[in-house]
DNA sequence: CAGAAGTGATGCACTAGATGCAGCAGTCGG
DNA sequence: CCGACTGCTGCATCTAGTGCATCACTTCTG
């Protein structure tokens, strides 16, 4: 949208850094780049950027109005949508910023069922950790995020809330499969596995063993729980992960950790506080909610 | 700003019903505007106008980007609100609109305490009937509305509310005036004088006889409160006014309705439901919140 | 029924505003 | 001190928006 072109070269002027650097972006030369931000500041009244040596910082002024167009680019891309829903198209765009566990089976499954329905419906996903998932809210990058115990929860609107206790993740002769659930204790005994810091996986279990006498002594550390999950066919080890990213192999099980040591993490459904979502994504998140009722 | 100049031109055309008419308003050539208007809708992907023989009309998608292009509109402001705001400056502007009893005497005293505390921030008051008043607020014409018994309270948020009984308006010499407080059927025995339909109070006098054997027969019928009150002066006659807009010289007085017979009207406070106010108008609304309490 | 007075759309010439180029002044790191 | 960066600006160029005249059409009018 034509209307927009300014706030397409604020937006590369931020990410390059600097007017010659965003110039070349946008193939266009630093001069009418330099131009063209100069009579806006004016227009807006107030500068949006810092004038640095090494180049351009937005201030907190500038902050206050990418985020404006940005909203703005959102509402505009929802009006565009009711109008080709009412001139009877259906279709649209979904982007989703979810935890890696929804990855392997249960989006990639809702997401073919809801295509085979409403095939005009494009999506794009995103694996992102709890943090960076709420940061694409945000930034309006996601319409809806799927995601084990997001941090900040602010500016979050909570659409559906599932509980997902841990599961250990054993070779399916392991001595710990015999029983029905386990402790974390018996766990910490063997070699285990862990997610990165940022995973919610991980927070969940240090913030269980805060203040015990054990701690987490990770043989292998990794940020992807595939490689994880496959880590335990080659070592008798334990990995852990939630159950609605599981679908083990014969030669592996799961069984799930006592409620009594970790406590289950939510899987939230949510979008940006306030924002009203395109038509695609509003539809769509009913679709996922009413999944995630019959999974819980 | 540069980038709404779109807006005004749809806008422009919209107000005038026809491409001549507007330029003439925008001092530009029809040519020139029909095909900015064309290019519109073709990077928008939709029409926006329907092409009559007599000129141009909105159609359904044209309703909806103008109504994205207000918010639009409004959040630019609000956004340079906060931007004035962390420069130091503190200014701004608030649009109200109110019903009539609040234009003689609670807000202008009001608005010229707030004032007198904070001169940077100007003011407009539209007097506008209970649905009028809504629709301000959907158009973004207003930032707020103060209102008796507004009408569908649909995108209508409420900030505050007072309660506030019919009474009736009479010469200190009536005898009705010995009464503490009177029952509506002695007021209808009296000529009255009736506010329009559009008005509130004439909707609750409605309400309260529908179903009864009496009803309202005005001996004279207005849309101007203040024309009501000094009619009374001149005929011995009953007027109906809320006490928030009641302040009679000795010649006359005021009793209320028995809360028996006209239910009290809901003066309410609100605001466009989902909107983020600019800064100016957030803290006057909760000036004006305080100064409601300390009436009820 | 013909003509007048509206309407929006369009081809062509023109102008004004956006762009590109070259060069300025300044800061930084070596 | 020098080279490599930065943002900024005067001047020439060019594109995109504007104005004018006109067309095709509908509605109202006498």
């Amino acid at each position: 949208m034509r209307h927009l072109k300014d706030f397409h070269f604020i937006e590369a002027v931020m990410r390059a850094g600097s007017i010659r650097k965003a110039s070349e972006d946008l193939n266009i030369t630093a001069s009418a780049l330099n131009r063209r931000i100069q009579r806006f500041e004016e227009d807006f009244g107030a500068q949006i950027f810092e004038r640095l040596p090494r180049g351009m910082r937005l201030n907190p002024a500038g902050e206050l109005v990418l985020q404006h167009f940005r909203a703005q680019q959102s509402d505009l891309r929802r009006v565009q949508g009711l109008v080709a829903d009412l001139s009877g198209e259906r279709r649209g765009h979904v982007s989703i910023a979810c935890s890696q566990a929804l990855a392997p089976y249960f989006l990639p499954e809702h997401i073919a069922a809801y295509r085979a329905k409403h095939p005009g419906v494009s999506f794009s996903v995103q694996i992102r950790d709890r943090d960076a998932a709420e940061q694409d809210l945000r930034s309006f990058e996601s319409d809806l995020a799927l995601v084990l115990e997001p941090v900040h929860l602010v500016d979050f609107t909570v659409l559906s809330a599932v509980s997902q206790p841990i599961h250990a993740i054993m070779r399916a002769d392991n001595p710990l499969a015999k029983r029905a659930e386990l402790r974390l204790r018996d766990c910490l005994d063997h070699p285990h596995v862990l997610p990165a810091r940022a995973y919610a996986v991980r927070h969940m279990l240090e913030t269980a063993l805060a203040g015990t006498s054990h701690g987490l002594t990770a043989a292998v550390e990794s940020d992807s729980f595939d490689f994880m999950r496959h880590y335990v066919e080659f070592e008798d080890a334990i990995a852990f992960q939630i159950p609605i990213g599981l679908r083990l192999p014969d030669t592996l099980t799961s069984r799930p950790l006592s409620l009594r040591d970790v406590a289950p993490g939510a899987l939230l459904l949510g979008q940006l506080k306030g924002r009203s979502l395109p038509v695609a994504p509003a539809r769509f998140a009913q679709s996922l909610i009413r999944a995630l009722q019959n999974i819980a």
